[in-house]
DNA sequence: TATTGGCACTCAGATACCACGAGTGCTAAC
DNA sequence: GTTAGCACTCGTGGTATCTGAGTGCCAATA
């Protein structure tokens, strides 16, 4: 067990080195925070807390800086979450935007937590597990084009163009439109590749290539309610803060742009008591990420699973800032996607 | 006039330079080309460059760079362009995707430039002066929500939920949807404000509120049209190039991060005789990109204006091959839109 | 037993110095 | 117009030295 001054010691490291970014000693530590004992001791401290990988010495005589380990215990045990400044608040004020879609609330979201966390930050699109088909529409656009159209009964919209190499003949496309709704107004996406099995069968053989066309549309689309997609932002905040990474950026750069890796991550961490996930540093499954601390949390769609969104950035990152941010973020997206 | 081999001597140190980013000496300038004169020669060559203010000497003992004004006469008049690569051509195929809408095909577009060029890349979205009302449609989506769909007669769709604030009543719907199209249907984007000037006449007071939040989200959408807005992508890159720039990057981040200013940029650049635009370090009107050289061209959706697509780099980039680059991108894009 | 002052020790980083060499401009000869 | 030669500059890189923050350990103390 370790007692109790050792661990205010260790937090005291952190929060130092974090500001700081240079390892911290004894000595500057006594200074600036008010123990009551003297440098000596807290050496001893500092030695236990090496003996438990805590914190490590870059070099014999230099200061320390934490560990992944001590940064885990840092944020299970001692870390306390900071609410957001009010110019944080306002900045999210300025970010309501009731009437926006999907699309443009993950958008906006995402961006507002980059300039928030100053980090990268990434959000999962929701999927729509429980969700139904409630209208779906059929709309020429263009001598050869038609407009599939899908709404769900959570309110998403997907639309997808369909070419269909042919000349669009309008009064073949209201019935094909018709029958289609007929088929799966009100039936959960899930059963939607189901339903339409037969559809085919109700048409005139020259129509079956263009049935068969729309048919793989709306497949797709209900398909792309589950495939998992990502939205990333802030970006160039890696350039901003590059020498807060221990090494190079380099394999981070290639993570990131490796969306797969991304969607595994977000997907495979799970909130915790705090209603966040982190994985610091070596932590991460990921080789390439040794290096970054990730931050996620989830939001809640109506009727669809739990998505992600989180941050994710050098492992000397202000958790404390960072988890507020995400859990805000996280917690107003919930909300403005349950209207 | 700058005698031919002087040209040819700047040709040699811009090359030179891209290439290993070191000051270029008259010694290493005769080792690697065949000029058939030496040293002593190309340096009273070098001289004359410097007088013209082509080429700059960062300190009394080291090699030469190019200036600004350097790189723009070599752009202009000794740049050979290069025919893209087998790997970049193979890159270009695997992006070919007919079937995708607007948003789709500019955010793979630019992204692809972005992987081409390894720098940031920026596309413009075209606005849509010429072109006229296709479909109107509006689709009930939730209790008190409702769809705006607008299809221009080049295959833009444009969505937007309107947020009714009391239930959706059906006949109402369908009545308006009606009117809305007979009304609107086959004008012109430009003139679909005064088309609607009278329209809340023909319905009860007590729907007036209803109407006019439907015929305030179709202005808006019509005027998202004319709004201009920017893609990015590879902001990464700028991490990954960072002392590829001169200076510090953080007023070209600052930059980046002011969609207008780059906004501005695009619609005041140009294209010259090559298909491009092109302002480099210092010539970039604002203060912040005057370490970064802009190369963008113009392309065309159908029945649009031009809008630009280009990238954003350090002045010290191959201008060769980006100028390739984007120019077979927006040859591209103009294709993939104009079907 | 926990704390502390003292002390010898370590080592990264700063400073100073120096030699090297790439590069220059100039001049006189070709 | 070109070139070889030469004196000069100055940034780079290497070595030596100094400094100071920081350490671990120990004996004394409370």
């Amino acid at each position: 067990m370790i007692p109790e001054r050792s661990l205010e010691v260790l937090k005291a490291i952190v929060n130092d080195y974090i500001e700081s970014k240079e390892p911290v000693g004894s000595k500057s530590l006594v200074e600036r925070h008010s123990f009551g004992v003297s440098a000596a001791t807290i050496r001893n401290d500092m030695a236990l807390l090496e003996e438990e990988q805590l914190i490590h010495a870059p070099h014999t005589s230099a200061g320390r800086v934490p560990t992944d380990k001590g940064y885990r215990l840092f944020v299970d045990r001692l870390n306390e979450v900071k609410p957001l400044t009010t110019a944080e608040r306002s900045a999210f004020e300025n970010f309501l935007d009731d009437s926006a879609d999907l699309d443009e609330t993950l958008s906006q979201t995402v961006r507002l937590l980059a300039q928030l966390t100053n980090q990268v930050a990434m959000v999962q699109y929701p999927t729509l597990g429980k969700a139904s088909v409630r209208t779906v529409e059929l709309i020429p656009v263009a001598d050869t084009r038609l407009l599939l159209i899908l709404v769900t009964d959570t309110g998403r919209v997907q639309q997808h163009v369909i070419e269909l190499g042919q000349l669009v003949d309008a009064d073949f496309i209201a019935e094909l439109r018709a029958r289609l709704a007929a088929v799966l107004t009100g039936v959960a996406l899930t059963s939607v590749a189901d339903k339409l099995a037969g559809f085919m069968a109700g048409f005139q053989a020259n129509r079956s290539v263009q049935v068969q066309l729309v048919i793989d549309t709306v497949l797709e689309q209900v398909d792309a309610n589950r495939q998992e997609k990502i939205l990333l932002a802030g970006t160039a905040n890696l350039a901003r803060r590059e020498d807060d990474f221990v090494g190079s950026i380099s394999p981070i750069l290639e993570a990131i742009e490796e969306q797969v890796v991304l969607l595994k991550l977000l997907t495979e961490m799970s909130d915790d008591q705090n209603g966040v996930a982190l994985r610091i540093g070596s932590e991460n499954s990921h080789q390439g990420l040794a290096g970054a601390s990730i931050l996620v949390s989830g939001y809640e769609n109506l009727g669809s699973e739990m998505a992600k969104i989180g941050v994710l950035g050098p492992t000397r990152m202000d958790y404390a800032q960072n988890i507020a941010a995400v859990r805000a973020v996280a917690r107003y997206l919930s909300k403005a996607l349950s209207v």
